[in-house]
DNA sequence: GGCTTGTTCTATTGAAAATAGAACTATAAA
DNA sequence: TTTATAGTTCTATTTTCAATAGAACAAGCC
């Protein structure tokens, strides 16, 4: 699994770590079943607090991606199945909010206005 | 036009106000041309700061969304032609997210990351 | 039993949002 | 050309939240 971070983003390291996962579990990198790293082990590794992994983690949880448990560990739930149903159309959508040149932004925050 | 704001919302004032006007766009609502309210009146009207609005403003000037000058106040440029192409491909994928149990939040984080 | 791993708690720091008020200037209209 | 409009710029304060830190705790596994 690979999980980049950057810290000067104005978007959360808690927020991008969650990001991160959900997208490598829509490319298919990371399936149903999968134990992700342990969250101090992450944490470690990209040279960030604990506190902010599990932030991450348990918005992932709530989501219903992980199952995440002490003892255990954060494991990849059913959920991630859907995850892949949205390989193909996702991309075709940014690519066409590129062609109208929109910024990212602009085209996240229309999605979230229309979930609405 | 109809603007909305939720101040118990994660989401920053400035942002949900930025992307209400930029989904009131895209329904067509607010079309080429037409005029945003001053800041300090739709402050007002929402019970918010003026700079609050303003930020708000900025954003989609630099979006190039709207022509921001003081005397004048904001205008729709031609950019919003662009999202009206939207209408239909958007609301399709935001189903599809729908469908899918996908949140709204991870949904416009997908989004985010595979504009990269 | 011992190790791993998340949970919970308190506390601190730093950055950014939101507020507030005032002075200023370009634009449009009367 | 005067006047009202409306964004720009400035300083300052308050508030919220992310991120960090450390410690004690509990569930699960070998």
């Amino acid at each position: 699994m690979l999980i980049r971070v950057d810290p000067a983003s104005s978007t959360a390291l808690f927020e991008q770590l969650a990001a991160g996962v959900r997208a490598e579990v829509m490319r298919g990198r990371v399936t149903v079943g999968q134990k992700l790293p342990a969250a101090r082990e992450l944490a470690t590794s990209l040279d960030i607090n604990v506190h902010t992994v599990l932030r991450a983690y348990q918005l992932l949880r709530d989501e219903g991606l992980i199952d995440l448990r002490r003892g255990r560990g954060a494991i990849v739930t059913d959920h991630a199945r859907n995850y892949a149903a949205l390989a193909e159309s996702l991309p075709r959508l940014v690519a066409e909010g590129k062609r109208l040149n929109l910024s990212a932004n602009a085209l996240a925050a229309l999605i979230r206005e229309a979930y609405l």
